[in-house]
RNA sequence: GCGCCAGUGGUCCAGUGGUAGGACAGUGGCUUCCCAAGCCACUAGCCCGGGUUCAAUUCCCGGCUGGCGCACCA
């Protein structure tokens, strides 16, 4: 089961996709680094992402701060969510969550908002036993352990500040000034690919989950009640769905369908999760996600944040897991309703009415020459109090006099002294809090499946053929140009002068000439290049235009075609335009030993 | 955090109470007209700290890192 990712990792590290970083210092788990090919094939998922989910879809990207002040998190929610309660067992050593406990074994609900010391007591009160040895826990210390990483902000300890547990936190706290680049209408989203840090307490899974990883996410804003997703656009896109329903002990069938008949049978509960599933489904598959290998599974209802509707992730299969790679969530307007009550920007749209209103409205104007000197410091809240009648009760004011109640004793007004009065106004709107759709994609994790979802083992000549089979849109390098041997030296120098060119037309290239022929094109083979490019003495003898071979990395067939149409042809195959098979039958198919 | 297992050149492994050997990879050279060929030469290693010992890569303890299981993954 293990035998997958122990081969990608040891082919990772010797191939310059993804090692433990600090290795010199002993490392530190949970931090891993890109080499140059890893390095290379993220910025081109990122890309990817970009094009798709920012570009095409006419977003907004920022790039927001990985460090906030204290605040911030406050209203977030990070600062008590992400904490857990943990308390160890002093028989068997194993750590529970205290507040897990108490729920389970107790009346007692929402343990976790409760403080520290009341939990230890509690434990201790209702004599909480280890669940798996059932040893004592009365005396034991329950600790505090949050998930965000600490720090300071400018010396001293005096502002408290945070590295963020998800990128798109930035996303909503800067709400109030990218609302106005929107020029306040609705519906807009916004992106930011970035990284986000988790103290995990146990890291695992090679890049799969880490201390430190990079999200793309997308806050789509939009209004609940007006704005739709273009899901036309995706209705016949079709997916692999695995809803909470079917998610039993013995395993369930997944639902293959078609966005839009998920959406309209409910299986999908919003149109816009909807889109960005079908979105995404596509996107996925145009990196070369290996489809049978993916599916997009529904939260169970348990495992939902309180305040999300609908949540479905998308998962691969690697290694014989299944792992989440980007989450898709119905999230309300929780997000922004939190940041407005804790701080003091306006993070509301103006919403304007088909229709302008007409509404009649009580209102008061009191005469405070009169309230003043009856009621002194009293009179102010004589004052509001007759506001908040008039809004509740205007009957109140159909007699003479008004009596309102101010600190527990009754005031009696002149109603003609609290100048009550049916106001009629014109209202062109309200203000709304947006709701949010968040599709947060797990960078890391997706370049991961990549490789996995790429990794092949061929038998050739009796030898074990490594190779990975990376899409060209995500390939690190994009093109190998080898002169067939070393030691003519026209070939070296016109292998050179194509790397020159290829290079200045925007490929990526490596260039290799060591040792035999076949050992290059497994070098290139492991690290995923999808072409080769050999220069051959029959290719500079020849009467007509030089040629040059190209291989093709998973076949190994080959083709012979001209220098001059060599990054055009390329540049074709690696956006699709033609196929291989095109270029073999544009060209001369060159017959070997290995290629068919 | 807990339990089990492991840590030896870049990678994968062997081995030893007296500081190590292979395979593959890599570098330089020869050779080579298409898939890890061959020949010569070379580079490169015992995770860290403490203890036991005349002597520790080896034994013991602790740490770190990795794998698996438990827990955790808001």
């Amino acid at each position: 089961m293990s035998g997958e990712g122990e081969r990608l990792a040891e082919l990772a590290k010797r191939r310059g996709y993804f090692f433990g970083a600090t290795e010199a210092y002993g490392g530190a788990a949970g931090f891993y680094t890109f080499g140059p090919q890893g390095a290379a094939l993220k910025a081109n998922v990122e890309d990817a992402w970009r094009d798709r989910f920012t570009v095409r879809e006419g977003n907004f990207e920022i790039e927001a701060p990985t460090i906030m002040p204290e605040p911030v998190f406050e209203a977030s929610g990070h600062l008590d969510g992400f904490d857990d309660m943990l308390v160890a067992c002093p028989d068997c050593g194993e750590s529970h969550r205290a507040d897990h406990l108490l729920e389970d074994n107790t009346p007692i609900e929402d343990a976790e908002s409760l403080p520290l010391a009341e939990v230890e007591d509690l434990v201790a009160d209702h004599d909480i036993r280890c669940p798996t040895c059932g040893g004592d826990l009365a005396d034991e210390a329950v600790t505090q352990f949050n998930l965000m990483f600490e720090t300071n902000i400018g010396p001293g300890s005096s502002t408290p500040g945070y590295l963020r547990p998800e990128t798109a936190q930035g996303i909503f706290v800067e709400f109030p000034r990218i609302k106005e680049y929107a020029r306040n209408s609705l519906p807009f989203g916004v992106t930011q690919i970035g990284r986000a840090y988790r103290n995990e307490i146990s890291p695992r899974k090679s890049i799969v989950r880490t201390r430190e990883f990079t999200q793309a996410e997308l806050e789509q804003f939009v209004d609940p009640e007006r704005d739709d997703p273009h899901l036309d656009s995706v209705a016949d896109v079709e997916v692999t769905l695995y809803p909470a329903t079917e998610q039993h002990d013995d395993g369930g069938e997944y639902v293959e369908t078609t966005v839009g008949e998920a959406v309209a049978a409910g299986t999908i509960g919003d149109p816009w999760i909807g889109y960005f599933v079908g979105i995404a489904q596509e996107w996925y598959e145009t990196l070369g996600v290996d489809m049978d290998r993916f599916r997009f599974r529904q939260h169970l209802a348990g495992e939902r944040a309180h305040y999300a509707a609908d949540c479905w992730d998308a998962e691969s299969e690697v290694d014989g897991d299944w792992i989440e790679i980007a989450g898709f969530a119905y999230r309300g307007d929780y997000d922004l309703s939190k940041h407005a009550d804790h701080a003091d920007d306006d993070f509301t749209i103006f919403r304007e009415f088909d229709e302008p209103r007409d509404v009649e409205r009580a209102v008061v104007d009191p005469d405070m020459s009169v309230l003043g000197p009856e009621y002194g410091s009293e009179a102010a809240d004589v004052a509001s109090a007759l506001e908040e009648l008039a809004d509740r009760n205007p009957a109140a004011f159909d007699g003479e006099t008004v009596t309102v109640s101010v600190g527990g004793e009754t005031r009696t007004v002149d109603t003609d002294v609290a100048g009550f009065r049916i106001e009629e106004r014109t209202i062109n709107g309200e203000h709304i809090t947006p709701h949010v759709i968040e599709p947060s994609f797990g960078v890391d994790r997706t370049v991961y499946t990549l490789l996995a979802h790429a990794y092949n083992e061929d038998e050739v000549d009796d030898e074990t053929r490594t190779y990975l089979s990376l899409s060209p849109t995500v390939a690190p390098t994009d093109v190998g140009v080898f002169p067939l041997v070393s030691n003519v030296p026209e070939l070296v120098d016109r292998a050179e002068a194509i790397v020159d060119d290829l290079r200045r037309a925007g490929f990526s290239v490596t260039h290799d000439d060591s040792g035999s022929i076949g050992r290059r094109y497994r070098r290139q083979d492991e690290v995923g290049t999808p072409f080769c490019v050999t220069v051959d003495r029959d290719g500079l003898e020849g009467d007509g235009p030089d040629t040059v071979t190209v291989r093709e990395r998973d076949s190994g067939r080959q083709v012979r075609l001209p220098v001059e149409s060599l990054s055009t042809e390329l540049d074709a195959v690696m956006d699709g335009d033609t196929s291989f098979d095109g270029l073999v039958a544009a060209y001369d198919a060159v017959t070997t030993d290995a290629g068919s």
